[in-house]
DNA sequence: CAGTGGATGCTCT
DNA sequence: GAGCATCCACTGT
């Protein structure tokens, strides 16, 4: 059995709640698979959307957790984070990669390309893979569109962490949340 | 393999 | 006007 992910699984430390959900389920409409790698994003971190405080784009952060938090990347991708700690901390976990189980086919005509690794393994990919885009910005997880179940199995995961990707602030810190064995990550981890 | 640069739109200074 | 929580195509080993 699965068991959905509703808020109070959220209203958690980012560092907490990111390696919890390595192996969790998120379909879009039915579209979807099981997420392997996440970036934590804390209020206090220069390297967070929320860090200087409240604008238009980040409001969703400084909501509920448990909802989705959607922005536009470079002006081209969509890229999609779930809020989490109690409401008004306004800290996320970006998802960066995902492992394609249902609707692959879909996902293939909306990325253009076949190779199955390369369907989700970008959080830009995935949100073009699942058709994530702005309508879907402030909108519950535990609600449709959404479908966010919690692992399943009782076999332990090893879980990777390393470097953020992609950013130019707050570079040292080891926020990176994988699972390691998963050959759909955006990157490898190093060592 | 690694590194570079362009596309592109929006937010914030 | 600068700077992106990206991706892809291209270059040079």
């Amino acid at each position: 059995m699965s068991r959905p992910l509703r808020r109070p699984f959220f209203a958690r430390d980012v560092h907490a709640v990111a390696p919890d959900l390595i192996g969790a389920s998120l379909f879009v409409d039915g579209v979807g698979g099981l997420i392997v790698e996440f970036e934590a994003y804390h209020h206090t971190d220069p390297a967070a959307h929320s860090y200087g405080g409240r604008t238009a784009r980040n409001a969703v952060m400084f909501g509920p957790p448990g909802h989705a938090y959607v922005y536009r990347s470079y002006g081209i991708h969509w890229c999609v984070n779930f809020v989490c700690e109690p409401e008004g901390i306004a800290s996320a976990v970006l998802i960066r990669a995902l492992q394609p189980t249902a609707g692959v086919d879909k996902m293939r005509s909306r990325r253009g390309v076949d190779d199955e690794w390369l369907l989700c393994s970008g959080p830009g990919k995935l949100c073009q893979a699942l058709a994530i885009t702005r309508v879907h910005d402030g909108l519950a997880l535990d609600a449709p569109p959404f479908t966010l179940h919690a692992r399943t199995g009782d076999a332990p995961i090893e879980i990777a962490v390393g470097p953020r990707i992609g950013i130019s602030k707050a570079m040292e810190h080891p926020w990176r949340y994988g699972l390691k064995t998963s050959r759909f990550l955006s990157r490898p981890f190093r060592s």
